[in-house]
DNA sequence: AAAATAATGTTGCAAATTGCGACAATAAAA
DNA sequence: TTTTATTGTCGCAATTTGCAACATTATTTT
């Protein structure tokens, strides 16, 4: 038995009942914020990735094990921040098209059709490291443009919206874009970075000196080339 | 059958398995923040009150559910502030216990006394308007000062230090003490809450400029009589 | 009845924070 | 060599916050 299919198991047996982990995994590249997305071709349906729990396992390790297996990434920052339990949330329609487009055929007491409370977790991964492998039932895990989503199963819009929209009122006083930057990068990065979430332009000369004031920036000797100006220094988060 | 013994059912039968609620319900009382606590009087044993999900429930009405039977209130603030899903929460100790103090033996896989993940809220309610009410399992449901709380069974001591953690951070840009005020007030009960709250003084005239800046408090005509100074005008919370 | 007391409402000012413009520095292009 | 574009830094005004002083007033004390 390999990673993928410990999260797709045949029956809900070795799994806690009605509780599933939805993860919104941002990204960023390109000057654009991103999610992964799994996307079901024989139905056309797309999906935030998703977890269940072992009988024994944690569940925030649950979470962070679908993160894994879904980017390849370790230690990355992951925030729980709402759990979806609306009655109004359970169609066991798309899930059952996916099924049948698998090539299941799912009794219709099956377990993944029943009602289910999930619990949304966020991720911010470094765009450059992860390597999307999709689950067993998705045809593909990419990245998509979070301001060009195609229409998603369930409340899934839902979900990622409520993600955004913590992740904005995290922004000043939780950990920053740690994990959305590569390693080193310029302050310009790391203030298009904080539009791009943000929504709103900020303005330069004091979006600088906060940050330094912070006193959780290392400057680097080394400078970026590139352009027809002058060099930047390159920054790196403290540890 | 009543509202208090659809908190607990003989079955699991009609409700979401191994999940449930707990709640760290918050009042106000001579400049003191309290909570309440079940008592279980056969075993000593203190809980927070619980509610589990119906089946064709949504989880934040089941929320709300709990918490107007333990109050008798409506219309109070209520928010999700974190999933406990740690497997070594899991003890079947204690409600074991509780269950024999009450006549009961329940069989070993009885389905109270398996693993639950539960969703924590809190609330904050006005001290003077709730009415502690006991569930089936309870013989008291009273108010505790935070600060000097009987040990409390399972992982329910954590459950309240997150809860005030998060309604501290929460303070400065969620909803302020609407719940836990009485429908007027004077500016120095809104000044000793928020202190209450945070744990630290605060300088009286910025607080008062802040709070009538934020242009969210009606002050009436009338005054407060009683002490051996001025009157203090009385505030109300806008509409 | 007058004075003293104590908490409250208000104002003024210094310190800290933030928004914004100006200028020097410098790497590449013209 | 000059021009251009972007970055690092500084200065100043506007805003917010901490703190102290003062006027107000309901009750207590004399």
């Amino acid at each position: 038995m390999n990673n993928s299919s410990s999260l797709l198991p045949p029956s809900g047996e070795g799994f806690l009942p009605g509780l599933a982990i939805d993860l919104v995994i941002f990204g960023f590249h390109e000057n654009q914020l991103k999610i992964l997305l799994l996307e079901y071709k024989n139905t056309g349906l797309f999906a935030l990735p998703a977890g269940f729990i072992k009988n024994d396992e944690n569940l925030n390790d649950a979470a962070r094990r679908a993160l894994t297996e879904r980017t390849g990434l370790h230690d990355i920052y992951l925030e729980q921040y709402y759990v979806f339990g609306d009655v109004t949330r359970h169609d066991p329609t798309p899930l059952e098209a996916i099924m049948l487009g698998k090539g299941h055929v799912p009794s219709h007491d099956h377990w993944l059709l029943r009602r289910f409370v999930s619990v949304g977790y966020y991720a911010l991964v470094d765009f450059t490291q992860a390597v999307p492998i999709p689950d067993l039932l998705s045809d593909q895990c990419e990245w998509h443009d979070l301001n060009n989503l195609p229409s998603l199963m369930l409340d899934h819009t839902t979900m990622v919206n409520k993600a955004l929209q913590t992740l904005r009122d995290n922004l000043d006083h939780k950990l920053i874009g740690t994990n959305l930057l590569p390693e080193t990068f310029t302050m310009g990065d790391l203030q298009t970075l904080y539009e791009t979430i943000l929504g709103e332009k900020l303005n330069r000369t004091s979006f600088q000196r906060k940050m330094l004031d912070l006193n959780i920036l290392e400057r680097l000797d080394k400078k970026w080339t590139g352009g027809a100006h002058k060099a930047p220094y390159l920054y790196r988060f403290k540890r």
